[in-house]
RNA sequence: GGGCCGGUAGCUCAGUCCGGCAGAGCGUCUGACUCUUAAUCAGACGGUCGGGGGUUCGAAUCCCUCCCGGCCCGCCA
């Protein structure tokens, strides 16, 4: 009936339960080490992660399994790099021409461009062990080089070798341009490195392949090869990425394995068919997952659109990210920076539906039920969660106690909530704090200490700013100074909002802010008296 | 052109697998609290569930078809 909600992790568990699977239960994902690895790579962590969860909770052993594609090619130069911290650095801040005398490369054999890691692949493969780490996947990291130098995928590049005729008819049938001279395994260039597709001959018993150095095609543009002739071994190439992905599928006995929409009608179908029917190995369960956005626009490194894991977490708590990705991964998203008060919000409802705290369908009920347990490290009833937008209007003061204060006479914290959960509410309001700066929204408060804002001030309201100032001047309290602000409208008979509306342009040079009197209270009290006389 | 996946309120999303009164939050509007300023509370407004057809006592849900968007059908991942 109805009321039985199935997460989607749920079901793939299922499928997985169904295949019959070997323990321990393999979950793979993997990504090239391009570049930056942004948030929508994180898709390919996270949608694994979830069935990993699911299939342990049920008893399972589970290994979950990351390749990092490292002996792919370098193709383009990316326009944006980032540190091992996380930080973003554009091209030009590197050596970019040492990047780009690799272009076509193996990013292993690049050398690390930060000069801190073993390779250029290496030092983008620690950013996304880092990036999955912060978000409480611990995934064991695969280099793909590693599994061709140390002979892993040997057995299944012979047999791809051994039926290449068969491989080039299989391939053929999803790409037109495989043509007959097509071998399935790239040769890298004895002399100069380069990924080379031709193949001129194949010596199984010696274990070797003959390659002329033809150039590679890397983006739009084409990379001239050196023309060296000579042989190298089978741990010297590399597959193509049609037959590479099922042979990682065939050597570490992968049972599961989400990918993006990009690959469902691409390379899905005919790598199911080469496990079939080349390596005799059973293809792992499928799950396609949709992209999503970032404010509307596509992830683009070379655009500049990206955002980091890191920097999101600096924004949201890691449970709140996590609530992003357990929702359907059939179904296309935009993850705005904008509006991740929105999310937040959502977040908090589902939390507390969960806990009971608040009244939901029977629906949203059930799904609270099953899907929040997934999203936190301990299940913690006394939590203490403040409104994010809330959060981002105490992050007007940097004092910690008056946030505290303030918290608490609205309600968000009790005098006997665990000192513990108030550390925990109140570090929201540094995130929201940095939400509102980087946003440059509604809550980015800014005193506009140094100049008077130009405000139309007419006779009634500058008369009753200077009976403010004087309330002000004796020393009024937050409270005292709120309701004199409502009196003096009256009495001087100025619509109250539009009396708010003046006393906030004069401070912060913004139709709406906090709490006016409160506000006003905290600040110094000579300053307020002399903007409300609007001497300074 | 062919294939795959999406399309539910202004916004963000549940509900679609397994047919049973069209839902939530936010926003908007109105009212209340003898102080609207992240207010709070109460209420209201808000829908061709992308369009059309079919199956059914009954369809957002199943089937067919069309429209729109993304992706794939070159290379690469």
């Amino acid at each position: 009936m109805s009321e039985r909600y199935v997460f989607w992790a749920d079901a793939v568990a299922d499928e997985i339960e169904a295949s019959d699977p070997a323990e321990p239960i393999v979950i793979k994902g993997g990504i090239s080490p391009s570049g930056v690895p942004h948030l929508g790579n994180m898709n390919e962590v996270m949608r694994g992660h979830f069935v990993a969860a699911v299939l342990r909770e049920r008893g399972h052993e589970v290994r979950h399994v990351f390749t990092t594609d490292d002996r792919d090619p370098l193709r383009s130069l990316p326009r944006l790099l980032a540190d091992l911290d996380g930080t973003l650095v554009e091209l030009g801040d590197v050596d970019a021409g040492a990047l780009g005398r690799n272009l076509g490369r193996p990013y292993t054999d690049i050398p690390d461009p930060f000069g801190c890691c073993d390779s250029y692949g290496d030092h983008f493969s620690n950013l996304i062990n880092t990036s999955a780490e912060s978000l409480g996947v611990p995934v064991e990291l695969i280099s793909t080089t590693e599994l061709y130098t140390d002979g892993t995928l040997e057995p299944s590049i012979i047999k791809l070798l051994e039926r290449r005729e068969e491989a080039r008819n299989l391939l053929a049938d999803f790409q037109a341009t495989v043509d007959s001279q097509y071998v399935p395994f790239n040769a890298i260039c004895r002399q100069c490195g380069l990924v080379t597709e031709t193949i001129t001959d194949v010596d199984l018993e010696a274990g070797s392949v003959a390659y002329r150095c033809d150039g590679i095609t890397a983006g739009n543009r084409d990379i001239e090869g050196c023309g060296d002739e000579g042989e190298v071994s089978l741990r010297e190439g590399k597959l193509p990425w049609r037959f590479e992905w099922p042979a990682q599928w065939r050597a570490l006995g992968v049972d599961f394995e989400p990918f993006g929409k990009d690959h469902a009608e691409g390379s899905w179908p005919s790598g199911r068919r080469i496990a079939e029917s080349l390596l005799d190995t059973e293809p792992p369960v499928p799950l396609t997952y949709e992209w999503f956005t970032l404010d509307e626009e596509p992830f683009s490194s070379s655009a500049g659109n990206v955002v980091l894991v890191e920097e999101v977490l600096e924004l949201i708590e890691p449970e709140v990210l996590r609530y992003f990705f357990a929702k359907d991964p059939a179904r296309a998203r935009d993850f705005s920076i904008e509006r991740i008060d929105q999310l937040v919000d959502e977040f908090d409802r589902f939390e507390a539906i969960y806990f009971e705290e608040i009244t939901a369908s029977e629906e949203e009920h059930a799904r609270a039920e099953r899907v929040y347990p997934f999203l936190v490290d301990h299940i913690e009833p006394n939590r203490v969660r403040l409104p994010y937008t809330f959060a981002a209007v105490l992050g007007m003061t940097d004092d910690p106690e008056l946030r505290k204060a303030i918290a608490q006479r609205e309600g968000h914290i009790c005098e006997d909530t665990p000192s513990s959960a108030d550390a925990d509410a109140l570090e929201r309001v540094e995130r929201a704090r940095r939400w509102a700066r980087r946003t440059d929204n509604a809550f980015n408060y800014e005193l506009k200490r140094a100049r008077i804002p130009d405000v139309p001030i007419d006779e009634k309201t500058g008369a009753a700013l200077q009976e403010l100032a004087e309330i002000a001047a004796s020393g009024a309290d937050g409270e005292e100074l709120q309701a004199a602000i409502y009196e003096l409208a009256r009495s001087h008979e100025i619509d109250v909002g539009d009396f708010f509306a003046t006393g906030y342009r004069l401070f912060l040079d913004r139709e709406e802010g906090p709490k006016l009197g409160p506000f006003l209270a905290h600040l110094d009290r000579e300053f307020v008296v002399r903007r409300l006389r609007r001497e300074c």
